[in-house]
DNA sequence: ATGCCTGAAGGGTTCAGA
């Protein structure tokens, strides 16, 4: 088995990211690529994308509607027995294009998109937890040899914000999120980046609105989940912030993981570096919500 | 007082996002 390098990215509509998501395909060159709110219909992602990722040799399992959500799973290294979202899920009403699995490399895939959730206690706050249950479902009837990556729209600590009382009120940081979150993980699965950097200031999202990146006042919601025998392998895990920079960007930036190139011949997990606290700066408040 | 950006659909504006 060859070294892998998977990636995550929610890229806020693929069709408007073209312009810098082939570009970081070229530079990064991820063997597995989990994209989230894609906002194409099957038909009209392949129309897109099926010559310029048939190009880089990317077989792709796309699941996806017109103008929102949307996944797909790019892949080098394989791409069998794909499955579109969660059988047996929840939808709102109607069942959504949020996630979609496939065996890539002797390694279970699964590219998610979370629901928003939109306010604690409303319906959509429900149907989050009632999707995040599901989630939980598919992954313990399958491997131990498995990733779930994508968008989660859960904070899993207050490490994970910039500021734990700017969020106050609001979705992705109240206790049943995490708790469903830390349900999702208690199958063994291990969230690589903040095993790998523990307590540093590191986030995947930030608003466009009001210099957020700029400032630094993100939060990191954009997760890869390991399972252990794929948790061992892992020689590098980061937040690609480069991709969050310059013109035309995503207001999320990739999540990637490097994993090492067989069970067999594994060179153990990383040593983690010292743990540093977390720095908080800025602002106080999120940019507001409408009511 | 505030969706301050961005994307999409559809229609001259509204909704959704986190």
């Amino acid at each position: 088995m060859e070294p892998v390098r998977i990636a995550t990215w929610n890229v806020n509509s693929v069709k408007q990211r073209l312009p810098r998501l082939l570009p970081w395909l070229d530079e990064r060159r991820p063997d597995v690529v989990c994209l989230q709110e894609t906002k194409l219909a099957d038909d009209a992602f392949a129309e897109l994308l099926h010559d310029e990722l048939a190009a880089r040799s990317y077989e792709v399992a796309a699941h996806g509607e017109a103008a929102w959500n949307g996944v797909a799973i790019l892949s080098r290294v394989g791409l069998d027995d794909v499955v579109a979202g969660l059988p047996g899920g929840p939808g709102f009403p109607h069942p959504e294009a949020r996630a979609v699995s496939a065996t890539c490399g002797g390694i279970r895939v699964v590219s998610v998109y979370v629901p928003n959730g939109r306010a604690p206690g409303s319906e959509h706050y429900e149907y989050k937890l009632a999707w995040l249950a599901s989630l939980r479902d598919l992954v313990a009837g399958g491997p131990q040899e498995v990733v779930v990556c994508g968008d989660m729209n859960i904070a899993p600590t207050d490490d994970d914000v910039f500021d734990p009382e700017a969020y106050e009120g609001h979705t992705h940081v109240t206790a049943p999120e995490r708790e469903a979150l830390a349900e999702l993980q208690a199958l063994g699965l291990h969230d690589v980046v903040r095993d790998r950097w523990p307590g540093e200031r590191v986030f995947s999202y930030w608003d466009y609105r009001a210099g957020m990146f700029h400032q630094d006042l993100g939060m990191r919601i954009d997760l890869i989940l390991a399972g252990a025998p794929v948790a061992e392998r892992v020689r590098a895990a980061w937040i690609d912030r480069q991709a969050r920079k310059g013109k035309g960007p995503s207001d999320h930036a990739p999540v990637i993981v490097d994993l090492d190139e067989a069970p067999d011949g594994h060179i153990g997990p990383v040593v983690p570096p010292p743990s540093r606290p977390v720095v908080r700066r800025g602002a106080k408040t999120l940019p507001q919500t409408r009511e």
